[in-house]
DNA sequence: GCCGAGTTTGAAAGCGCTTTGAATGGCCTC
DNA sequence: GAGGCCATTCAAAGCGCTTTCAAACTCGGC
């Protein structure tokens, strides 16, 4: 069923249709309902070369996938991918994916940027000064950065105040007694991370309190990650009464190593993750319940198909610039600081 | 720059520098030359959306990512996308990814089939009876299966000989001696683990060897997981000699448990991993080097899109299944079966 | 009863490519 | 020198949609 045939059907012609189809404005409401009508029971889908082609747009987002690390394509990213995507196909759009080995990562933008096949592009994880950004903007292929990074060039970011979100933490953890926090963190050399940290030492010095370098860990964001660095960090000395935690994934390998060291999450030992908000972890769900700094990852990604809409609606990127606060939950595994330490 | 730009730069018409850029033979060489010269200098890309507008294609393989299962975007299933990619970008064809939770999968497959937005899909992962294959063929949405399942739905498909591979292996280590050998297996509900079960129950069965259920574990192919299984089987007594393990992953689990349990690899315990030939991991590279049944999870992933490309180009799915034979390799992870055992 | 504004519909011209069917010219044969 | 066969090339017709521009129709006011 194309758009002529259905046309035909109704005895109408193919414009009033599409435009029908297209909820424009100066078309019969009556006439419009048919339409709707007739195509619901026809089945009509239009063709999406053919739009693709008259309008001019790819009708697709790109999104290069490194494949040679085995640690930045985790649950994080898929989570705000489902965002993204749930919100694209409200629009008919695709995400195209190009997976490549990072040596070829800037090939894949410009092959991408040359062909016709995405409108624009998402870039996730951001380094500190992350140069796809300068390569992108060369390039003139719009792009929306998910998480920030330190450049000149204006471009269109939606963020989470990740440095907000562990100064408050760590500051609610001090306010609680704790002296010796440790810091479970992700990758320093990506942007998220290196904030966390930031947000994490401001506390501490805001509380006249020092920060001992040995109680800082980073690695991947994953269980295993999570328990090494916290057995690390619980056998220093005088031990941490308290821990940031970057990720819940890296929270359940941190409870295990708690617990392997013979101590109670929420008496010995207090704890704060960052919950992104999985759909299958919850922190009410745990015993003990967890105390989070909580952003949902998939609601950015829906907004952030949101924005790459305004974007390629004509919207001058630089203009876009969202930071989001992120909520500090307190449940049961904060506590006061035990008074032995 | 345009088609039509470009034929008028080189004195030509439209239809001899399509033809020409596209490889037909009713093109003169020198004239073919000219006009694959003057692309280049222009830096002529084809519209895509009207490349399949006009050719009818759509361009694309979709790829349907399910976003509530933790560990399905795993380094295995990215290799494989690479491989895929790989190739299909030689083809100017694009990977469609649909991210949507189980719930939503056939929804997100009947969209794909009714849209033109993708031309075949591809599926991995198969469970033993899996449902998506009647579902697609009912859908007359073409499909390639990178793996196996049990219907008598007719459907192209490509898998490797994992039962082929286990029973080899197990039968390596039993003509080493070893009389008590465990399984660090994947999840039973896919068909690969269950074939490669298979091949270890027919290698004992073959050499008069009970088959001890407790030496058997499942989980997810990761580290993590591979420790925890790992780790119970050497705890069994009489403990095993020997562990066949389904993936390289969670092969760095086992090998850390067997320290953990004061062992030493290749001497009181012999492993042999299954390896996807991941870039970043390399048996060779280990300590000890890891015995391993070798099967490149990329290359399958390249010979999948050439494959799809035959479904496309008419050949008839049903006369499709390929399965590929898998290498033992034997390195210094195995030995001869302690003679205290 | 006619005019202009406002509303609703349609014919047709693209969008940039592929492909059919026809034309051109060179060369060989008889 | 005419006819026929190849090897090349081209004009034009789509592919299925959107969108411009124009037409038709409705209605109230004078």
């Amino acid at each position: 069923m194309k758009l002529k045939e259905l046309a035909a059907h109704l005895g109408l012609s193919q414009t009033t249709v599409s435009r029908a189809l297209n909820g424009y404005p100066e078309v019969n409401e009556e006439t419009r309902r048919r339409v709707l009508d007739a195509a619901r029971r026809y089945d009509y889908r239009p063709n999406a070369s053919a739009r693709r082609l008259a309008t001019g747009f790819a009708g697709a987002i790109g999104v290069v996938l490194l494949t040679d690390r085995n640690l930045l394509l985790d649950p994080h990213y898929v989570e705000f991918l489902a965002g993204l995507g749930e919100r694209l196909a409200q629009h008919e759009t695709d995400i195209v994916m190009t997976p490549v080995r990072s040596a070829d990562e800037v090939t894949a933008y410009r092959r991408l940027a040359g062909g016709t096949r995405v409108d624009a592009v998402v870039l996730s994880s951001p380094t500190l000064a992350d140069e796809r950004i300068r390569v992108l903007s060369d390039l003139g292929l719009p792009f929306l950065l998910h998480g920030r990074t330190e450049t000149d060039v204006p471009h269109a970011w939606l963020d989470i105040d990740n440095e907000g979100a562990f100064r408050h933490a760590t500051k609610h953890l001090i306010d609680l007694g704790h002296r010796r926090i440790g810091l479970v963190n992700g990758d320093p050399r990506l942007t998220f991370a290196r904030d966390r940290e930031r947000g994490f030492r401001e506390a501490l010095l805001q509380a006249g309190l020092g920060c001992d370098e040995r109680l800082i860990g980073t690695g991947a964001l994953t269980d295993e990650i999570g328990f090494r660095i916290t057995a690390r960090l619980l056998s220093e000395r005088p031990r941490p009464t308290a821990l940031l935690v970057s990720s819940m994934m890296m929270s359940l390998g941190a409870f295990r190593a708690i617990r392997a060291a013979g101590l109670e999450l929420g008496r010995d030992v207090s704890m704060i993750a960052h919950d992104d908000v999985f759909p299958f972890l919850n922190p009410d769900a745990m015993v003990p319940t967890m105390s989070t700094t909580r952003s949902s990852i998939r609601a950015a990604g829906v907004r952030c198909a949101e924005l790459l809409g305004e974007v390629l609606a004509g919207r001058d990127p630089a203009t876009i610039r969202e930071l989001w606060p992120v909520e500090l939950i307190v449940r049961a595994s904060t506590g006061p600081a035990p008074s032995g330490a």
